[in-house]
DNA sequence: CGCCAGGTTGATTTCGCTCAAGCAATGTGG
DNA sequence: CCACATTGCTTGAGCGAAATCAACCTGGCG
């Protein structure tokens, strides 16, 4: 276990207000959450947890991002998703009561907060509302990996780049300049990563990305995008 | 509303003995299932709903098969999963209180059992069990989605086909002679519908089919299948 | 009989993969 | 300081898998 430990107050008030879930806290609720989780530091590497091993319990993301990856036998490895802060992670097998499918790690630094299975499952038995709003945010994810899955079978993977990139202006944009001028997303990714997301090959992406610069639509420089022409990045997956 | 509606004394045992989310009923549950529930038959080509209808209950599967399909403006069709006997359609569009994301069309007829959202509330609110169960439901089929989210992008459609005649074997085997010979599937689908399920056009599954039975690995006749080699049909999806 | 739906096959094209090389930015050791 | 690996990314050439387009079975069914 690296990073460093520590007892903080305050972390269940936190979590009520960074998420959907852990809004439904009490204020008894919340002291359990602040005596029983352990919060720590993340370093960009480090492994949350890997695929396959046993699922202790829940991690609540307060800072910093994760990849959350799959592999296969031999090596082919694919970027499920990115947690955000206001995540919860591990919530899943936990509920299943499985073992991880995929494996978390961290790809920006920051903090998270470390809450037992044990203690997950004192808190939905005392509060059948924390249940239920995981049982809303399962529903949802299921949905939208429904979504994906039908996205990947019918669209071209050009389609599916600009609705990757649509998808991060939300979590990645750079603050608006309100003088008019294009969007700015920092990619929180490298090529290699974003390729991943897509199940697709870095070379692939390269010439994905050539073409958008081309046809002017987007403008790609290190991990910085400017996009050129918002409509036709929309455009892209309403048009095959 | 198509085909014979009636009012079913049983209707709630019967539900606790085919599924395991609601077997959780107690037995005053029961009473208010079999008080407020809808059976009736289904026949081939229904649509039980539709996407993008509002969800106004959960439909039970007593007999028959259902097809979960999803379309795209250009009427590229997916199957996204079939639902037997004992499973229950639009839960999740119920719980994430969303919209239908798929239709669901009537493969083969039987009998489906339809509850209105309040009364779910009402079962889920007087018997906390019910949520825990269609929570760990949930958390099960996102951990699956995401395993065929991953195996869509690496594996190649003959590999995916692999798993898909496998993953039949457990609805569609005939029953065992136990004279060695060899094991033979009735597939529920047409041609048409079995490479929507993997996400390609009918002609690349004939080929496909073509390549298995020239291989010696299963041998196709109409809605037939028999596996010639279960070892190397398995092979297939570990290869590649 | 003609007609039609479902399925197969062949020819051609397109898309993405593989392999190989090149390039820019960064680090490293003499 | 320069020679040199190393890392992350891009480009090109060739190949293979699946899509597309078109023709052609085959078995009902009026």
């Amino acid at each position: 276990m690296t990073g460093i430990t520590r007892k903080t107050s305050g972390c269940g008030r936190e979590m009520a207000n960074l998420s959907s879930e852990w809004c439904a806290l009490g204020s008894s609720d919340m002291q359990l959450v602040d005596y029983a989780s352990l919060c720590r530091t993340i370093q960009p590497g480090e492994l949350l947890f890997c695929e396959g091993d046993p699922c202790e319990g829940v991690y609540f993301i307060k800072s910093g991002l994760i990849g959350v990856r799959k592999e296969d036998a031999e090596g082919n490895s694919t970027l499920l998703r990115l947690a955000y802060p206001g995540d919860t992670l591990g919530y899943r097998p936990l509920l299943a009561r499985e073992s991880y499918r995929a494996s978390a790690e961290v790809l920006k630094p920051g903090w998270v907060c470390f809450l037992a299975a044990s203690t997950m499952w004192q808190l939905m038995a005392r509060n059948p509302q924390l249940g239920t709003r995981f049982l809303q945010r399962a529903a949802r994810s299921l949905g939208e990996c429904q979504e994906r899955f039908h996205e990947t079978v019918t669209l071209s993977v050009r389609a599916r780049f600009a609705h990757l990139l649509d998808s991060l202006k939300e979590h990645c944009a750079l603050p608006e300049q309100n003088d008019g001028s294009p969007l700015v997303l920092e990619l929180p990714l490298s090529r290699c990563d974003l390729a991943c997301m897509l199940g697709v090959r870095r070379e692939s992406l390269s010439r994905i990305i050539r073409d958008l610069e081309r046809d002017g639509v987007a403008h790609f420089s290190g991990r910085y995008v400017r996009i050129d022409s918002d409509a036709r990045l929309l455009e892209e997956f309403v048009t095959k």
